[in-house]
DNA sequence: GCAAAAGTGTTTCAGTTACACCCATGT
DNA sequence: ACATGGGTGTAACTGAAACACTTTTGC
């Protein structure tokens, strides 16, 4: 590899934000205020700057749109898109970045004065956004309905502390599935690393007070966590 | 995102070829003949084209430097690395991807004239590779292992048509285990999509004559192909 | 015949499912 | 008291592991 006239691109990171909230999985969309594509939705995102990874500009870019750092969430790789075609005025190598984040998020921590919104995934995916972002949300969206079954990437979309119910109600949203209460609670709970029990419990859900568990280090999970694999 | 101000990258695809050639899990390197890193170690690559995308970039490097086409193999992006110092000359953003290609492969197809060796993998990990390329290799290695479980990504390995017994020693090679001949036998043909088998028989490994297969439509496994999960 | 590799049968056993049931709170 | 959601017990079922055994070739 390595001599000089090869072509250079701009590199951008762009994030396709996920939550759950109001019962629903979402996506934070964004209005453009000018062309190309002007008053189409978009996906968050924006340039390489010259002192950091392209993961540093995805993380940069999350933080301005929702004030979550990236501890408080999960930000992960999901694609590569460079079509030379793809942006109409120059040529940009977008990175895609799915990002999960805990629900309800914040209506608005920061970033500029554009119009943003949380759609259910499923309007955001029949919607005609700008560039290319249909196939970008569409395979960010099935990369993290897969993640769900093979890693904890779950846990991202619950507060710090949360119950095992509500990991629970992170899965039937995002499959559209319904799980056995007590089966899950089971299955989760002897998961070694899965799951760190604090002292506390909480009624927020109403009924008998729920054991409150924070994320373990485990990533990876033994077994694909579904019904009837 | 898309204000003129922003840095422009050169854009590369590495490629981390792996083989099971010899009883053993391979990958190809090149020995630099330039400075910087002239005499060591590096993974293929090369910069992306006015008129490709990074796949194809990746593709064209695969065929120059092996022959093979992607059909013939698989070729997955693992990773993207941007630090903005891992090539001294300028930025570099590198796409690095797993391609995995039947063994034994052709010693060689094409390509400059560079000096090229296929070592085994834990060699490999243990040299001192150019720029970032330790790093790669490990995250595409790391990354092949777990897709070998998840997916139908092991018949990448084999020829065209090939023995259960020939696919069962590729797990047994890159997972450095041993797998029960009949149980593994049962677990890969039940599955819907996995294996197609043709009319053909081989005694090319000696013993009763073995039913030949070829590679099927599914991508995803519907449960890990791997003991005691 | 004998060795070697492919493939099948069978027992055992662990993990999951379905669902009944009990528990601890708020109102 | 009773509604609500949290959590446990348990019997039936399912599928994987272990391994013995049969099949079909080459020599």
């Amino acid at each position: 590899m390595v001599d000089d006239p090869a072509p250079t691109s701009y590199v951008a990171a762009d994030i396709v934000i996920l939550t759950i909230s109001g019962g629903e999985f979402r996506v934070l969309l964004i209005e453009r205020g000018k062309a190309p594509f002007a008053g189409r939705l978009a996906l968050p995102g924006g340039f390489l700057e010259d002192d950091e990874t392209v993961d540093d500009a995805a993380a940069r870019e999350l933080f301005e749109e929702t004030g979550f750092a990236v501890g408080e969430s999960l930000l992960e790789r999901v694609g590569v898109y460079s079509e030379p075609d793809r942006d109409p005025r120059r040529r940009v190598v977008s990175v895609a970045y799915a990002a999960l984040v805990p629900g309800p998020p914040p209506t608005r921590a920061g970033g500029d004065a554009a119009e943003t919104a949380w759609l259910p995934v499923d309007e955001a995916l029949k919607e005609p956004l700008a560039f290319d972002h249909s196939r970008i949300l569409g395979d960010a969206v099935a990369h993290a309905r897969r993640h769900l079954e093979y890693t904890t990437a779950a846990t991202a979309f619950c507060p710090k502390e949360f119950t095992i119910a509500e990991l629970r109600r992170v899965y039937e949203i995002v499959w559209r599935t319904s799980l056995d209460p007590g089966n899950f609670h089971r299955k989760v709970t002897r998961i070694e690393g899965f799951l760190v029990p604090t002292e506390e419990t909480t009624t927020r859900n109403g009924g008998r007070p729920a054991a409150l568990y924070t994320a373990g280090p485990l990533k990876w999970l033994p077994l694909p966590l579904s019904p009837a694999h």
